[in-house]
DNA sequence: GATAACAATTAACGAATTGTTAATTTAAAT
DNA sequence: ATTTAAATTAACAATTCGTTAATTGTTATC
């Protein structure tokens, strides 16, 4: 029988055996390192534990490893819907910028049979994931540098996703405007900085000269003004410092126009 | 329950009634304008045609509408082997660039039940596209430019998908080299250019004076050379042309260091 | 209250790249 | 021989880049 015709008699096929919406949380969490001096900031991602034992007594599958923050997907709702759920559920947060990334498939990922997670991404900005309640069931919920994250035994084939999922969001933040989700609405350019060198690590960005020369002009972020004067602050520094917002501006690059 | 934590069984849950592998088959088609003239190059998707009625004999859902090739997948195989498993049934051809791009699972998007498609892109040169066999199964199967393929009544959510195939698309032309794919080893620049052309439209790229200026120093592409003489070709012009070919860089762009 | 320290900001300048226009080369068509 | 059209090279002002140095404003230290 030919599938690209789609002629289909349901007792032909075996079906999945499960959906699931899978989320990998991203913050960045700053640890001050000294009066008047920019926060270091640090990528972490959350990972909730799995409990030993189900709610009916039985030994959970994967039980007591750390995993994705995820769950079944219901059949009235998309995978994207469940992940909206999911993060609400699990950190009482919502508005995020939550986007698919992939899709995990290989048969053997799960024992339980046949099941797909449909994964995403999600960015939250350290002082909302502060107000992150106690998971209802006292499942343990943790942040995770990437360096101790691939150290854990993870469940099922999280690591992947994981390793996956920061790649996108690596790509994401040289090539768009999120981390606007990881800034205050009004921020100074070091702190722009530090956010983008927790994923990236060109030259041009380490050197503060180079970096604090081209910033200014980038024409998706503007100088904050007030009755014509520019607003300054001094968070971080003793000298007041220039505040900056993202405008709506959607930048465009391509490999062809680009400098080398 | 709480869903992150897994606690599964069976019976809670409804599972999908199925999952499919959808492949939006781009090429791109060139038509001779002229001797000696580089031909016109158009962006075509592979389409075919449902069947009225089933092999069963019964009615076929979404019968004889334009589709994206696909089918249902195994439970052994993973959605991507099995886009490659269909493409190769249906145009007899393998070894090609084939990418997930998202998922499909809004409910109601296909009558027979709760059905989830994986959608992909795959990207054909033409020269091994005309070698198309016909479908086993004598099931239509077309190429449709861009503007015609909008105005068919398309089968299924396939209208949104192809769109969003075309976004993908565009932006991987922009930022990776899957250029290279729609073109022979061996191309001369001004080829380069009007596979660009298909889906780029930026005012850089149509000034032939800007570029083939910016061109010869792309680091992802070189000069073919051979016993220190450079290959040249008058294919397409009477005046002989540098041949190019791809080699390993990996370009990297990145919106903060671009020029705007 | 002078001054050392230090991040933010501005200035300056040669080097490299860009946008643009013009000239050259080549071989077929007339 | 002349025309034509595409590929290629040349030329040049304008802009941007990478780098180093100077300036500003505030706190900490003596």
């Amino acid at each position: 029988m030919s599938n690209h015709s789609f002629n289909y008699d349901v007792s032909n096929y075996r079906t999945p055996d499960g959906y699931t919406s899978d989320i990998a949380v991203f913050t960045i969490i700053s640890t001050e390192v000294g009066p008047y001096k920019p926060p270091e900031k640090t990528l972490k991602i959350m990972l909730i534990k799995r409990t030993e034992i189900t709610k009916e007594g039985h030994p959970n599958i994967e039980g007591g490893k750390w995993a994705l923050p995820g769950g079944f997907i219901k059949p009235e709702e998309t995978a994207y819907e469940a992940a909206v759920r999911e993060l609400s559920e699990e950190t009482g947060i919502m508005g995020l910028r939550i986007k698919h990334f992939g899709v995990y498939d290989q048969f053997g990922r799960d024992k339980r049979g046949w099941i797909i997670s449909n994964a995403h991404y999600a960015i939250v900005p350290e002082n909302k994931l502060v107000k992150r309640r106690a998971a209802d069931d006292a499942a343990e919920v943790e942040l995770f540098s990437m360096d101790e994250v691939f150290q854990l035994d993870l469940a099922f084939d999280h690591k992947q996703i994981i390793e996956e999922a920061l790649w996108f969001i690596k790509k994401d933040m040289s090539l768009t405007t999120v981390a606007k989700n990881f800034l205050p609405k009004q921020f100074v350019l070091s702190e722009l900085q530090g956010v983008l060198l927790t994923v990236m690590d060109e030259p041009w960005l380490k050197l503060d000269a180079q970096f604090f020369r081209k910033a200014p002009s980038l024409p998706f972020i503007e100088k904050v003004v007030k009755d014509g004067e520019p607003q300054k602050t001094n968070r971080w520094s003793k000298n007041k410092a220039q505040l900056y917002r993202f405008n709506d501006f959607e930048p465009y690059v391509s490999i062809y126009n680009a400098k080398y």
